[in-house]
DNA sequence: TCTGGGGTCCTAGGACCC
DNA sequence: TCTGGGGTCCTAGGACCC
């Protein structure tokens, strides 16, 4: 028998996270934006009931928000990035060892817990993280992941679960995958969705019962894993140590459009700052630099153009100057005239360990460099991001996001933390 | 007027080599 | 009519996730 492993999912997790610090928000249909305050991509309980869809494009909602007043925030991702580790904190008693799938979803390895009733165990669990974060969450038990996911999806709409569901009993399996759209299991989107309704297949316990053989013709080996999966074999474990990256990217869409070269690099130099941020932060240099600018997608009858261009960087490095170089470079290749650019952003990628970078013959001393970066980043850090920034990338900076209902930074910054009065 | 920002994995196909 | 047979490496693009 293999261990069994939970999945512990936070509720509405935006919505959630907002709610700690507004109670005014309590109890009314609350939507979270995207960046630039787009579409919606967390709702209440009642938001949803209102029928607002993940991704709603905020300008199709504005009347049902007028008419059911619907509290809409822009996204904090600062405030949701700290209520993770506290809800991770609240679980660490609970489980031999966790790996963060998401911001609001963790898998737990139970192993050495088996001899408890572990429903149980997720509910002492739950109350927990209620008690220290006042986040609701679900709890789904099983012995794969793609089950776990399944289980925590059955709990989270089944109210017969009460919040935590186990499938690890082959009879409680069936039942529940006889009720479940095949769509709506993890790892299946439209397109294989489709290709399994045209073959009959319309729920998880039908997949579950596809030869494996069809699976692989249907959906490669990754469709042929996940039936395993459902079959209670497991083909994914829960990764202890946290998997080498491969790339990473900073993208923005912009406030307003940009038509002029310079303000394009006043961009790009942005996220090249914050792409060499993060890959210190992560002890990791970048073999290539992608830059990449475009028009607007969703107006076809408009001009439409899309730059994109990608270099070598050598000597590997997550020196910012050097990314914020190499994205001119790339950018200056592509760039045309004459159109109104509403999206740029910055990928790099064939990440390697910092300390394990090839070095070139001729590799200058890249001490004081490395100090300035450091120093770059302490500053930055301490007073806030764009204390210190580059000559290039100025200090208009009109292309930013728009982000116009944000809540404060209730639990990371000091100007911002709640007063209570008593 | 107005539509997110990240990631992962897999496959096909071209370039190149012997 | 018929046009080698493998390899490797790289890139683009699809599909999926939250």
């Amino acid at each position: 028998m293999s261990t069994p492993i939970a999945l512990i999912d936070c509720n509405n997790y935006y919505v959630s996270c907002e709610r700690a610090f507004d109670a005014s928000l309590v109890g009314v249909p609350v939507i979270v934006l995207s960046n630039n305050d787009g579409c919606a991509i967390a709702r209440s309980a009642e938001a949803k009931a209102l029928g607002i869809k993940m991704g709603d494009p905020i300008h199709h909602l504005r009347d049902k928000v007028r008419a059911h007043g619907i509290r809409v925030l822009s996204s904090n991702y600062t405030l949701y990035g700290d209520m993770q580790r506290r809800v991770i904190a609240a679980c660490e008693a609970f489980a031999r060892d966790h790996e963060i799938y998401s911001i609001d979803e963790t898998f737990l390895d139970l192993a050495g817990f088996e001899d408890r009733d572990l429903v149980a165990h997720a509910r002492a669990m739950r109350k927990q993280v209620q008690r220290w974060t006042t986040i609701p969450t679900c709890v789904g038990i099983a012995e794969t992941k793609t089950l776990a996911k399944l289980a925590n999806a059955a709990a989270k709409k089944q109210s017969c679960f009460d919040g935590v569901a186990d499938l690890r009993d082959e009879d409680v399996r069936r039942d529940v995958m006889q009720a479940f759209p095949v769509g709506d299991v993890w790892g299946v989107g439209g397109a294989t969705a489709r290709k399994l309704t045209d073959l009959g297949i319309t729920t998880a316990g039908m997949l579950c019962d596809m030869p494996m053989k069809q699976a692989r013709a249907v959906g490669t080996v990754v469709l042929e894993r996940l039936v395993a999966e459902l079959r209670n074999v497991p083909s994914a474990a829960v990764e202890m140590v946290e998997p080498q990256r491969k790339g990473m990217a900073v993208t923005r869409s912009f406030g307003t459009p940009v038509t002029t070269f310079d303000r394009l690099m006043g961009a790009l130099t942005e996220y090249a700052m914050r792409a060499g941020e993060k890959l210190r932060s992560h002890g990791l240099v970048a073999a290539r630099l992608t830059a990449f600018f475009h028009t607007n997608r969703h107006k076809p009858d408009r001009p439409q153009y899309a730059g994109s261009r990608t270099v070598t960087l050598h000597p590997m490095t997550n020196d910012s100057l050097e990314l914020i170089a190499a994205a001119r470079r790339a950018a200056e290749r592509v760039w045309r005239d004459g159109y109104a650019y509403t999206k740029a952003g910055i990928m790099l990628d064939d990440l390697v360990a910092a300390d394990m970078r090839p070095r070139t013959l001729f590799e200058d001393d890249g001490d004081k460099r490395a100090r300035l970066m450091g120093a770059l980043d302490e500053i930055n850090g301490r007073f806030g991001r764009w204390t210190a920034v580059t000559a290039s990338q100025g200090f208009k900076r009109e292309w930013k996001l728009r982000s116009e209902m944000r809540s404060p930074s209730w639990t990371t910054s000091i100007s911002e933390v709640p007063t209570v009065r008593a």
